[in-house]
DNA sequence: GATGAATGAGTCTTCATTCAT
DNA sequence: TATGAATGAAGACTCATTCAT
């Protein structure tokens, strides 16, 4: 049921998967405890499937985004500007799920950590062929995929939605740094896709008014 | 007890605050659970101990980084450098220190915020004076920031020492990517501050046996 | 649940509130101590739960006394038939009641003193206005009140139902001492309340095998 | 070391013998808590030397009583004031000797049980005699022996030194209660021990400070 | 004589989960 | 479909006691 997962989000967020009971998460859902197995099978099935939900959300973007041009400064700057609007649009998700893999237990850490290396070989991908075609200027391609991975994934702590920047401005921010970190010149705004758009996912808690504050 | 913070931290970083029982603190220091409270006094007084001594760690670097010059580009360098090497030489700590806040209860997290807060203030500073004498080329100064921070938040999930990078090898790259980051030419080493070492605090593991795999 | 309330003054009784564990609690009434949980919401909750029900059995007794008639001889005899009774009738929990009113917290403290005097007060009272009438002659109200109370209530200390004496007659010698105490002359019988009886408590255990040397 | 026996006594009033932790002794009398174990051997030791000393000394004066006269009118006077001096002059130390016979281990018991039973019988053959040769009027001796202990052991609970009453105004009070509830005419003071004097037992804390409402 | 260090067993309470209804 | 009842294991923390110093 989605309202579950929206509350799982929502508490997950706040205070943590193990700092979270399943009672927190029956009465956030507004169903008893039990009834939550009933629908979402335990606790750590839960946060799996948000995992893999967000994740495969990401995948899918990021495919889309590599299939539209073959160039590299293109592909990077779409890689971004999905990724961004990913972590915008669903902030509490992407920071669940980026953050809460060590709470899982071993076989589902192993499918979720394949997920995220999937993703995160397309921007290594990216900027390897950057590289060798001369645009990106990368001294360390690993230092620079991992910076850049963590100033993008770092939205989801401090941006919500409805907040001071709308989201194709956040996109346009963060396709300029990606540009200014990788030293190639700003892609015209033709390609790069300004009209890229994310979805709202399942379990991304709607209601604004409560977790303000989560991540403090 | 040193030996303490050390277990904590090892175990925090690896299972999450909550998710770390205070008999596996006492296991991991090689201590009766209840000999830990006669020394440390508690699980969040152990929490606490860690975050105030990484920040504090933090800020007095990052005061002594700001006295050295008054150009923004300089003082900008030399906060990144040393914030780079507090994270790659302490990685454990300050990713403990980052992401465990909202396990601390309401008067604890008030005072590590303000420690928190205080720090970050001086990368505001910077990027604002950077930009007021032109030497910055920033869009929105309070993005901008949070990327420059988070990106190099996020070399604690990834650097351990003793891995293919040197502490010197992580700061000259992170150095090279702030400044493309806000748009201002490279520092000379001269003035950058190449030779800024960090301590390992007493809170940071030094086995590296048991926690290789600890962030994954 | 009741068994639970029983259960819990047959051992208060016998060890103390303090000297009580949660785990005694649950052996004695056949369950699983966090079952105990789920009906009694816990070890405090109990306590209070008992007492207030002792407490407002009292009051409620008292005040019937009191309506009875305004003659302060009558009035007292018959406050002193019932409390005498509550007592001989729900040993155990009278027992309890009076004696671990310190190991409340605070904010239980305050409810349950506040039930005890407004109990008290009646006594105060009919002595005062039996003073004014003339027919008692009282030396020290105060110490006589405290007197005649501690008396009546030290019955929960050695009487037991099915002993020697029966409750009405335990009630004749209270009647008598009472009226003694205060140098006024029997009551009549006609007017007195020989007829007045008492329930048993739902916290007052029924069980006699297991309790007989609890307050040695 | 007497300091640690009105330790004792004082947090033993407040709080109950269980309630009261070895720590909170040592701290309460300024010691380290094995230094305690040092002098006073452990905290039933504690316990049991601090009733022995009560019970004896409740002996020692009721022997005295008995002595003076073979009149039962006046032996039980005399062992009123004796035992109602001895209430108030040591409040809490007989509160504690009162009501924490429970906590005691088997052993231990026993022999505080047997020093009590030894001072009550005195009070059962003073009333015994007193009936047989017709000064007492009293119905049944045992309810009469209990509820007249009753009443005297009520005193530690709301007397203190210092309070409004001196302690011969408490005592002649007492003797005039004494004396209606086994229905024999006043005994004239001559007689009747107004020079009774009661010593400060070693254990009574002498701070009136801090335990004023230790009994509430 | 006095204490800090140390611990196994205990404290109350909450946990995730199952199951009969 | 949905839930109250139930529990063993675990949660953080305190206990009375011993012992080397």
């Amino acid at each position: 049921m989605i309202e579950i997962h929206r509350a799982a989000v929502r508490l997950f967020a706040r205070q943590g998967y193990a700092g979270t009971g399943i009672r927190d998460l029956g009465r956030e859902a507004g169903i008893n405890s039990a009834t939550l197995y009933h629908y979402a099978g335990g606790k750590e099935e839960i946060l799996v499937a948000v995992m893999a939900g967000c994740l495969e959300g990401m995948l899918d973007g990021g495919r889309r985004a590599l299939d539209h041009s073959a160039d590299p400064a293109v592909q990077l700057v779409r890689l971004v500007r999905l990724h961004v609007a990913m972590e915008a649009v669903n902030p509490l998700t992407a920071y669940v799920t980026d953050r809460e893999v060590r709470a899982l237990s071993a076989a589902n850490r192993g499918s979720v950590l394949a997920l995220r290396d999937d993703y995160e070989s397309m921007f290594q991908q990216v900027l390897e062929r950057g590289r060798r075609t001369g645009q990106f200027q990368i001294d360390d391609l690993s230092t620079t995929r991992m910076a850049l991975l963590e100033m993008c994934n770092g939205v989801s702590n401090w941006y919500r939605p409805g907040g001071r920047l709308s989201v194709p401005e956040v996109q346009d921010r963060f396709a300029d740094l990606a540009t200014r970190l990788v030293g190639c010149p700003p892609v015209p705004p033709a390609e790069c896709g300004t009209d890229l758009r994310v979805a709202v996912l399942d379990s991304e808690p709607l209601d604004r008014h409560a977790d303000e504050e989560a991540l403090a």
